[in-house]
RNA sequence: CGCGGGGUGGAGCAGCCCGGUAGCUCGUCAGGCUCAUAACCUGAAGGUCGGAGGUUCAAAUCCUCCCCCCGCAA
């Protein structure tokens, strides 16, 4: 099949791999490059970087909303389009484009964790599983027609990073399945019940407050990572959260106050004991909490600050 | 030229501002103690202080350039 990808991080390039791997990929759309880390040096994106590796002609407009883009997007003449995580919407002339529309893979089972961020807030939520659904298209946000889903579990050892590639594996194989069978497989249109949505990450929210309890921070700590990341405050220097476990889960009162025992860290929650595993500091790569202790010394009963309200 | 931190025996850190004997917490090795031990005691090995120049009687420490790692912001 003739297939155009659009698509922009990690998460999309072993879609790209696998389409391009048992298809034609006549194009690839992607977000353009941009000004990002160190230097904010011009940086393409991923999928840009895979598509040029796979000889892929690559196009990264700003926008599809003008009447040239929608009209150089049809010249293409492709039977499908496949989006994964591209960062765009898609105008009714894109989704019409092409015979059999345009293929959306979404990080969650729709209808549940429309959005942005699907695959943090499953972790972040308790969720038991996730996985991915294949779509059709419509205007709507991830409100598509949905054709095949694949579960993935969460266990209590999964990470943001885990399940984004596990999801992004599974996603792969799903979309060869989908294509395969795409003239018979029903369209099921999404519940009107279990719909939530997964607000973007904000910075903001990397932060512990430990006026949560022990239990949804080490989630969060988990979703988060690697990013977008968690952090407490000691001595105003950032000390990155990797990992953590739940101590303790009964009631405390003397939320924020920092435990060194042995060759442990726990830091007392409003709720729990929240013994953190793995950590950075500024400037320094990722330790287990033991090797840091050796060489740095936190004051056991110092109280750590967390956000103000 | 976006802002900033760091590279010191195998690991984690201090020392650098105010040049002058390489330190701490561990680990490793040997011996001792012990029913025993990741515990304790004694001793030992192990470092061109990221690299190259420069200043100086003397540089981990001051100056210049380079390499590598990371945090923030985006």
């Amino acid at each position: 099949m003739k297939i155009v990808f659009m698509g922009t991080p990690d998460f999309s390039v072993p879609v790209l791999k696998a389409l391009a791997a048992a298809h034609e990929v006549v194009c690839v759309y992607t977000q353009p490059p941009r000004e990002a880390g160190r230097g904010n040096n011009l940086r393409k994106t991923p999928v840009h970087l895979a598509a040029e590796t796979l000889g892929i002609e690559v196009r990264h407009p700003v926008s599809l909303k003008s009447a040239e883009e929608q009209a150089a997007f049809k010249a293409l003449n492709a039977d499908v389009a496949v989006v994964a995580a591209y960062g765009l919407l898609l105008p009714p002339a894109i989704l019409e484009a092409f015979p059999k529309g345009c293929l959306n893979i979404h990080a969650s089972l729709l209808p549940r964790w429309r959005g942005a961020a699907p695959i943090q807030r499953a972790i972040e939520a308790g969720d038991k599983k996730s996985g991915v659904t294949i779509m059709q298209m419509d205007k709507g946000l991830d409100t598509g027609a949905m054709l095949l889903k694949a579960e993935v579990e969460i266990d209590e050892n999964t990470t943001g990073e885990t399940l984004h590639d596990a999801l992004s594996a599974a996603g792969s194989e799903l979309i060869l399945n989908a294509l395969a069978r795409l003239d018979t497989l029903p369209q099921i249109a999404q519940p009107e019940q279990g719909v939530t949505y997964a607000a973007k990450l904000d910075k903001a929210e990397s932060r512990l407050d430990f006026r949560k309890s022990a239990v949804e921070l080490e989630r969060k700590i988990r979703a988060f990572c690697p990013y977008p990341g968690t952090y407490f405050e000691y001595e105003g220097e950032r000390f990155k959260v990797l990992k953590a476990r739940v101590e303790d889960d009964s009631e405390n009162m003397t939320y924020g106050k920092l435990l060194v025992h042995e060759n442990r860290l726990m830091i007392i929650c409003m709720q729990g004991l929240l013994e953190i595993l793995e950590i950075q500091r500024q400037g320094k790569k990722p330790m287990p909490v033991a090797e840091l202790l050796r060489g740095f010394k936190f004051r056991s009963g110092a109280v750590i600050n967390y956000p103000q309200k």
